[in-house]
DNA sequence: ATTTGGTTTGCACAGCTGTGCAATGGAGTT
DNA sequence: AACTCCATTGCACAGCTGTGCAAACCAAAT
């Protein structure tokens, strides 16, 4: 219908008042009679105008634009937490660039840049595995960074940290394996070592170590369902392994289904297997996994508080607490 | 570290040039001398310049933004979607702002409005699930739409359509569960009976019919997992169905565990089920779902040449080929 | 040395908005 | 009827960019 926008002005004609009218009629609070709102109102409809949020945005220093930034956004526990954060941004007016860290030939760096460029009032890192060059870029830039699950690589000014409790959560994991009596267990981490992935495996070596018991570690592959069934494929190749705990659900998942029906063990019979996030698949009956959850509300929660505050406050710091899950996949 | 934005008149004066120097040195096939090229990089470096992207697009009429919208996103198949577009959109320079339409209370209207009135070059509607409403508003701002899945409810000017072959997938189905021996078969479509879902439903039940099979259609609850999952606790209550053609994976593995796990029904022995799609975790060895696939990446390069394509072409229509994957869930 | 040609540069404008400030208008009070 | 006061309105500016146009500059050719 119209190819060229409608501005402010045009609807200003149409109505036969001024610009800043039409202006003050879409910003709430401003100072305008009924009457030429109505006016302003009825000739906006007819033209089919909407407030250009670019200009707005430009004019005024504060944006409604928020980045989140994430890797592996189809994993189960990252994509709900994408449904979970975009609809409560949507509630509080918000706008969520979504930046997509997988290309591997494209350069990260630009597409973090374009996202700056952008004015983003905030940049969400979804979980760890953003490289330390996107904060670095962020915080030389100013920006107010919240980052899920990760720690900063230096000195940064504004950013709010939010961490799901890895040393609780990986004690927990460590004392229901010894629970059910494992006595030789394996630890999953892929070769992706996170700050709170790492801490994680080692809090429950840490309490595995108190009671004696062996723990094999596997550190290779990136961090993905497939990771998890080759491990089980060559750690349980011979025997003796007979407790895994892997530090997230997907590498879980990818464990538990490659011992159950490619291997033919039975969980948890002859094997228990705790994982980390509680993702909605993890509850499926086909799965049934035992699992040390971090809230997803409660982390959505934390991460629109820090994406509200306001940008120059002091960096933050909040955890999440966590709880074991007990479901079917250990004895 | 900067509390202000620093802006191309800031970089110009460090520089000692004008501002048009800087700002042809950072928009492409400009005329720049290299001296002055190398003067304003240096400067723009010290202070840490960005362009403003926000003033940029508002001088020119071209976007970089695209919106994409959808429902539902941590669902199988719409995060692998999500995922997959993201990604290629990054790769060509384009932003992607994600509105989820999930909010019940809030006002649907006002996420797309608000979209619009960032003045995306383009709206991409993920699946047939997103209201008419939505189409009705971008159409009549004149923005070009994208739709999956998806018919439009009136004429709309500039639309892409993009549909895997509904009619030849549900042939499919219908054929291979009429192979296997079935006798009485169900079809689960859900309450939410997008075009495109009941295209598939009723190829299966043309096929079906031709075949004298007696298929029963279920209609109820939105389109999720539990609503696979009521299904199958209702219909195989007695005895009879021993086929189930599921219009989504996401319903077919509601229903598939649900048998399997919780009534004690023999995937494929006693009942075969297929589903449509072909997400990643249907192809896991805890589901090992034979579906009709409507290939990810096809679907993504079509959506990416429909969002790159020309802003005021004609509307298009393209159709994605859909091939049926065999596992383990028929006979 | 002068002309010619092409490249580089700065000015000024357009793109669209929100808002301070002064002027205007109208309503209420004495 | 005159005055006071307050809500409303319009002007002009700021916010940051890309680019047409003319001026300036530089190098090469005659």
């Amino acid at each position: 219908m119209n190819d060229k926008f409608v501005s402010a002005s045009d609807v200003a004609k149409r109505a036969g008042v001024s610009r800043s009218a039409v202006s003050r009629t879409f910003t709430t609070g401003a100072s305008v009679s009924e009457k030429t709102r109505r006016k302003v109102m009825a000739a906006a409809e007819e033209l089919g105008y909407k407030v250009n949020l670019l200009a707005r945005t430009l004019h005024m220093s504060r944006s409604d634009l928020v980045g989140v930034v994430g890797k592996n956004l189809s994993s189960p526990y990252i994509s709900a937490q994408i449904d979970a954060l975009s609809a409560a941004l949507s509630k509080h007016d918000l706008q969520c660039i979504l930046v997509n860290l997988a290309q591997v030939d494209g350069d990260i760096t630009k597409s973090v840049e374009r996202l700056l460029e952008y004015r983003v009032r905030t940049v969400v890192l979804l979980s760890g595995a953003a490289p330390d060059e996107v904060v670095r870029i962020c915080a030389a830039n100013g920006t107010r960074l919240v980052l899920i699950n990760r720690t900063m690589p230096a000195a940064v000014a504004h950013a709010d940290m939010i961490e799901a409790d890895s040393a609780t959560g990986g004690r927990l994991a460590a004392r229901r394996l010894i629970q059910a009596g494992c006595q030789n267990v394996a630890v999953l981490v892929s070769a992706s070592r996170t700050h709170a992935k790492r801490a994680r495996a080692e809090a429950f070596i840490a309490e595995m170590d108190r009671s004696g018991v062996a723990v094999t570690q596997w550190r290779e592959g990136p961090h993905c369902y497939e990771t998890g069934a080759d491990a089980a494929r060559t750690l349980l190749a011979r025997p003796g392994i007979d407790g895994i705990f892997a530090v997230s659900d997907e590498l879980a998942l990818g464990a538990l289904n490659t011992a159950r029906h490619e291997l033919g063990f039975s969980v948890p019979e002859d094997l228990s297997i705790i994982g980390f996030d509680d993702a909605p698949i993890s509850g499926w009956s086909s799965h049934d996994l035992t699992t040390v959850r971090q809230s997803l509300s409660a982390l959505t929660e934390a991460t629109l508080q820090a994406v509200m505050g306001p940008a120059n406050g002091p960096s933050s710091r909040r955890s999440i607490p966590v709880k074991l899950v007990e479901r079917g996949s250990v004895r």
